[in-house]
DNA sequence: TTGACTCAACATCCTTTGCTACAA
DNA sequence: ATTGTAGCTTTGGATGTTGAGTCA
């Protein structure tokens, strides 16, 4: 209220403080000042400065439609996400181990295989004369589709209710969604009985296949709640979004139509579970789903079991195979059609030290080692590996701008970071995004180069090359106040920093050590950043005592320097060692240890000399209390108080 | 229906070589 | 008087990323 009343200047003034951050103390101080020098401004401006404020912040909050959750709440969400993954994924491995089983392959290859269809799958070893691969292939994908349909027509898919699906973060912890328990008994009972839901009749037909002696994968597209979901999930807005997403599901039964329409309603008319077989012939995984689209598919481009991106309960993100040798295998290129663009994002590998997770994941649940796998599975691997890559390259470029956002093969000029450039500026095609007119110039990111400081190039362990040009040039950093003294000069370092390129760099190669003295900066120290920046002729030894011991052996020694600390108010160097000259490290290693030897003997000794202090004022407080005694008389006292002569007493008796 | 754009919150990068007091 | 070390304090500003909502 009072703000309206006050005059132009000291509404101006609100504007510049509103328009900054609080946090700037100049703005701060100024304020200040101004109170203090005019006097013809009453208090309530002060006042006035600090309500609007609140008043501003609360109606930011106000603004903001959506509630996120807490980055506990975020990590909690990524640790579900990958315990799921863990668990599902051993889930397959089980089921897979129990598709394998020799009484029940027998079972299905004296029941259910007949001669013709053999004949069809293995038609090389039934031709009398050699026929070419095409013609081989050509039967091969007959007998699987005579197969299929044979399963398909025998097999019941009754119990619909029961399946996979992906669940949302509201659901994950209710009990709403209750699934019977099966073990090997009741999942062979449920084969033979040809009456399942529509995973196990999936894994029968694996196991058919493979009764038929086909290199069949069961494949499975596991749904882990969406990890990078971190909106509040709301019971209200839970509901509200499944009558929503209910309604989408029947508008998406239409087309492209599944042969059977899921009773549950949760679950999508795409497959969880399908099969893979070997084609020997062409040499490609061929993909079949006996159940859900009954079809027998070589993919080229698109699977037709790759669910569309707005089915809430079937997400493609990660499709694993898991063969009969038990080997799992992730398989998702196969079946993301945008892999690169857009399933990427959506997986836990996405983030660095995650990736290296999932991969040795994977490797410690499959049976094998790699180097233990036969020829025939490791030319499989080869193979398959190839038309990855193959279908990586044809993915080819994103359609949307966000998508070009940290792709790793292309990359847009107006969405490279600060100190990115592109060299060669080459580019290798043009796209046209969507309310945008003109045409815009795709580049590859391998011509994405990122600049540095020459400071910064050294800790790399990288130098200029003679001649190298400035590429771009970053505005110097305002000074800034550490502790109590400046760490900045004035003059000297308000200098704009120059960045420089890889390519204009080369390796740093330090002076060698020469007749044992070791090279040091003007701090006295030496600079090893890098492993290649021990510098010729020197040691890096980094033992706890390595300084005391050079000092002691009396050679020349640097304190060597591997990084920095920005803990606290200043900036404090990490010494976990010291450079010597190669030929003293022997030296230095010996004393080291003696002194390590020295200090738990000090140790030792202490902890004893303690003890023994307490062993001397326990005593000699007896002898003064046994003295005081006799000269005076002993003193009844009260029961609470405990007498140390009889402590010393009881003790004696005891033992 | 799709995707560009905006917003706010959060995440990550960049920084790049001590000081003081006091006990032994 | 000299020497060694425990304890201090746990940056912070700029840039980048992200999901959710709006809107054309």
């Amino acid at each position: 209220d009072n703000e309206e009343s006050d005059d132009d200047d000291s509404d101006d003034e609100l504007e510049d403080l509103l328009n900054f951050d609080s946090d700037n103390k100049n703005l701060f101080l100024d304020v200040f000042k101004n109170i203090n020098t005019d006097s013809s401004k009453p208090d309530e401006e002060v006042l006035n400065v600090t309500i609007k404020k609140n008043l501003n912040e609360s109606n930011k909050k106000k603004n903001r439609k959506f509630l996120i959750i807490s980055k506990e709440e975020r990590d909690f969400r990524k640790k579900i996400h990958i315990l799921y993954l863990v668990c599902m994924i051993i889930h397959g491995k089980i089921r897979n181990k129990w598709i394998n089983d020799p009484m029940l392959l027998n079972f299905l290859l004296a029941n259910f295989i007949t001669k013709k269809v053999l004949t069809e799958l293995h038609p090389h070893k039934f031709s009398n004369k050699k026929q070419l691969n095409g013609l081989y292939s050509r039967k091969f994908l007959d007998g699987l589709k005579r197969l299929m349909l044979f399963w398909s027509n025998i097999f019941k898919v009754s119990n619909y209710n029961s399946g996979i699906f992906k669940k949302k973060w509201s659901e994950i912890l209710s009990n709403d969604f209750p699934s019977e328990s099966i073990d090997f008994n009741k999942f062979v009972d449920y084969i033979l009985r040809l009456n399942a839901g529509r995973d196990i009749a999936v894994q029968g037909f694996v196991a058919l296949l493979r009764a038929a002696d086909v290199n069949a994968r069961l494949v499975f597209s596991l749904q882990p709640p969406d990890f990078t979901s971190i909106s509040k999930t709301n019971l209200d807005l839970n509901l509200e979004m499944e009558t929503d997403s209910l309604n989408k599901r029947k508008r998406l039964g239409l087309s492209p139509t599944p042969l059977l329409r899921p009773l549950n309603p949760y679950l999508s008319p795409y497959p969880v579970f399908w099969a893979e077989a070997w084609n020997p012939y062409i040499k490609k995984w061929i993909t079949i789903d006996p159940v859900h689209f009954k079809i027998v598919e070589n993919i080229v481009r698109k699977s037709k079991l790759e669910p569309p991106l707005n089915d809430v309960r079937n997400q493609l993100t990660y499709v694993i195979g898991f063969d009969k040798f038990g080997n799992i295998k992730d398989i998702t290129r196969r079946y993301a059609s945008n892999y690169l663009s857009k399933t990427r994002r959506k997986r836990i590998d996405r983030v660095d030290n995650w990736s290296l997770w999932y991969k040795k994941m994977l490797e410690k649940l499959s049976k094998k080692s790699n180097n233990k796998k036969s020829k025939l599975e490791k030319e499989i691997d080869f193979l398959e590996d190839l038309e990855f890559k193959k279908r990586d390259i044809n993915e080819g470029m994103p359609n949307s701008y966000q998508d070009f956002k940290n792709h790793p093969v292309y990359a847009l000029e107006e969405q490279l970071k600060q100190n990115e450039i592109l060299y060669p500026k080459k580019a290798c095609g043009t796209i046209k995004l969507k309310g945008k007119n003109k045409l815009l110039k795709v580049y590859r990111r391998e011509n994405v180069q990122k600049l540095k400081s020459v400071r910064a190039w050294f800790i790399s362990g990288r130098i200029l090359k003679v001649g190298a040009r400035t590429l771009r040039i970053r505005k110097a950093k305002p000074m800034k106040l550490r502790g109590k003294n400046f760490t900045r000069d004035f003059d000297e370092e308000n200098e704009d920093v120059r960045l420089y390129a890889e390519f204009q760099t080369e390796l740093y190669k330090p002076p060698p050590v020469k007749d044992g003295k070791v090279p040091k900066t003007e701090y006295g120290k030496i600079e090893v950043f890098q492993k290649s920046m021990i510098p010729e002729g020197g040691a890096l030894i980094r033992e706890k005592f390595a300084a005391r011991a050079a000092k002691i052996i009396g050679v020349d020694y640097a304190l060597a320097v591997e990084g920095f600390e920005f803990s606290g108010r200043s900036v404090t160097s990490k010494i976990p060692g010291i450079v010597v000259a190669e030929e003293y490290k022997e030296a230095v290693l010996l004393v080291c240890d003696q002194l390590c030897q020295e200090q738990i003997e000090q140790e030792r000794n202490d902890i004893e000399m303690i003890a023994l202090n307490a062993w001397k004022i326990l005593i000699n407080s007896l002898v003064v209390e046994d003295r005081l005694n006799r000269e005076h008389g002993e003193i009844i006292e009260d029961k609470k108080t405990i007498n140390s002569k009889d402590i010393m007493e009881s003790d004696l008796k005891d033992n």
